[in-house]
DNA sequence: GCCGTTTTCGGCCCGACTGTTTTCAGTCG
């Protein structure tokens, strides 16, 4: 078993155990050993048993779950409570802004065991009835699960990778034995890279159409059954799949057809006529548009563009140089600065890392005081000694207060190669006062980078809205560079902003945010969307060489070093 | 349930913010 499996675990069972109103200090201390668990730079499944609890925070208690869980994959305890708690109960967990404190009240003080029933009391105004409750909170929950049903049957882009790629392989076996020269292709949302899945679509071209046809029903890892136009099937997560089969000639305008969104169908086919077609280029080509890329086809001002030849050369992840945003042990990472530099330098072939840990008011992610930056900027200098040419930046990412000011002095500010300004306090405040907000924080001569905008995370929680014309308007106007922050769940700046963003001559940054080496991976993410967002790599700044962004680091401190 | 011992049980305690209170509890990052 994975540690993050074993932590999730051990989260479950001390959310349970306080919504059964157990010891407060009992239940501290397993939370307490999820975070430690979740933070640990080892497997532990790959550690002697008799090991485990010499890890600080894990006791002979916890040492015995967790030998449990690795050597059963259950836990009898959590089992236990699980069954004397009602399912709806347990789902409750994952609504945003409500706790385990609070749904103990909506289960034991208002006897309400689902999150349908909840949310029916919401519109009857019943909530407001319990104590420590009111019209806000109310209000609150109702959003919150409107946010979640929203989301039911919807996957993030990261989450379905691994099912699609592992799919289209066997589909391509099992076309191997029943139709050798059939085409196979995704189409839809995931074709197009986009950041949430509804439904994974796939086309084949058939040789032999009837043997596909008549097959395919028996394909082992999917339950299909015949719809109207397609084949369709749900996997037990409740994720979609629909397959069309078309005869092989017609497999590249079906491709097509099932890749862009209907509007960018329409309007190209319009142009090239109804085919053959012997492939995608050649649609363009007749519609007399240069071939526009998959992730591109969304119907927002690619067609213009490509019948102008001004399309943008989008950026691959080939073009990255360095990573910017990243954390280390020295705040909330796993890894340490030296190993997440190394990983950066050999694993990677990048020529710089950007550190930026937490900064003194994220107490909960141990960020630095003034005293520790000091002692990192040490540390930082003595490894750019040694692994040089490859150089580490120093930066931070500072919490943007909630009066849009950051939380250093000047003097201290002024000791960073860069700084990444992000909100992590306060996300419930409205457009008006959360523009406000971030407006101060670019308008900050300190300010290099804006950290993920709008505090969104995808499919869980809405993030608090901006103005973004504003906010773009102004790093523009004040040479602030906004992060493309990679995380799968975030992806903020959304890619519909990454356009106007672009036309306004503001450079972007393809983030990852990394607490542990294996994040950087996430920088593959980040470049999807980029890609979407139409980012080309000479307006990327981790794009820009070591030599260029030095440069560029240097002349962003003229202005206030004078 | 963990830790750290004055070695066998007492003390454990992020801070800001919000919404609910009328002094504080719950939630978050």
């Amino acid at each position: 078993m994975e540690n993050k499996t074993i932590a999730r675990t051990l989260r479950l069972l001390s959310q349970l155990m306080e919504l059964h109103n157990e010891n407060p200090f009992k239940i501290k201390s397993i939370a307490n050993a999820y975070f430690k668990v979740d933070k640990l730079p080892f497997a532990l499944k790959d550690k002697p048993v008799e090991d485990i609890d010499k890890i600080e925070g894990i006791g002979k208690g916890l040492a015995s779950k967790i030998i449990e869980l690795l050597q059963t994959g259950e836990l009898k305890e959590l089992n236990d409570i699980i069954r004397q708690t009602p399912e709806g109960v347990v789902e409750m967990l994952a609504i945003k802004g409500i706790g385990p404190k609070k749904i103990s009240i909506i289960w034991n003080t208002l006897g309400i065991e689902s999150i349908g029933e909840l949310y029916y009391a919401c519109n009857e105004n019943r909530l407001i009835e319990a104590k420590g409750f009111g019209l806000k909170t109310q209000e609150e929950i109702k959003n919150a699960i409107e946010f979640k049903l929203a989301a039911n049957g919807r996957f993030l882009y990261a989450q379905v990778e691994g099912f699609a790629e592992t799919l289209s392989s066997q589909l391509s076996a099992w076309l191997v034995k029943v139709d050798h020269d059939a085409l196979l292709g995704f189409g839809g949302q995931y074709r197009r890279c986009c950041e949430i899945i509804d439904e994974l679509e796939i086309v084949i071209g058939a040789e032999n159409l009837d043997a596909v046809i008549n097959n395919i029903i028996s394909f082992g890892p999917l339950s299909l059954i015949q719809a109207e136009d397609s084949f369709i099937a749900t996997t037990e997560a409740g994720f979609r799949i629909k397959i069309y089969v078309v005869e092989k000639s017609a497999f590249y305008l079906e491709w097509f057809k099932i890749t862009g969104n209907s509007e960018h169908v329409e309007k190209v086919l319009k142009l090239a006529g109804q085919g053959p077609f012997i492939n995608e280029n050649e649609i363009y080509k007749k519609a007399g548009l240069a071939f526009i890329e998959p992730e591109l086809r969304e119907d927002f001002d690619e067609i213009e563009l490509a019948k102008a030849d001004k399309l943008p050369t989008l950026i691959k992840y080939e073009d990255l140089k360095g990573s910017l945003h990243n954390h280390s042990t020295w705040s909330d990472g796993v890894h340490t600065l030296e190993q997440m530099a190394l990983y950066c330098k050999e694993q990677l072939n990048l020529q710089y890392l950007g550190i930026c840990d937490h900064s003194k008011t994220a107490v909960y992610a141990k960020g630095l005081n003034e005293q520790r930056v000091f002692g990192q900027h040490q540390e930082i200098d003595a490894l750019n000694e040694k692994l040089a040419p490859f150089k580490i930046f120093k930066g931070i990412e500072s919490d943007i207060l909630s009066d849009g000011s950051l939380d250093y002095s000047d003097e201290i500010l002024k000791t960073f190669d860069f700084v990444v300004a992000s909100v992590h306090s306060n996300l419930r405040m409205d457009e008006a006062k959360a523009t406000a907000r971030l407006l101060k924080a670019i308008e900050n001569p300190y300010t290099t980078i804006l950290g993920h905008p709008t505090g969104r995370l995808l499919l869980s929680r809405a993030g608090y809205p901006i103005d973004y014309k504003k906010i773009i308007d102004a790093c523009a106007a004040n040479k602030v560079v906004i992060e493309i922050n990679a995380n799968p769940l975030r992806l903020d700046l959304d890619w519909r902003w990454h356009r106007y963003a672009l036309e306004k001559g503001v450079l972007l940054s393809v983030n990852p945010d990394a607490h542990r080496t294996e994040g950087f991976n996430d920088m593959h993410y980040g470049i999807l969307v980029a890609r979407k967002g139409g980012l080309s790599a000479d307006k990327c700044l981790n794009a820009f060489s070591l030599e260029e962004i030095t440069e560029y680091f240097d002349s962003k401190k003229q202005n206030y070093h004078g």
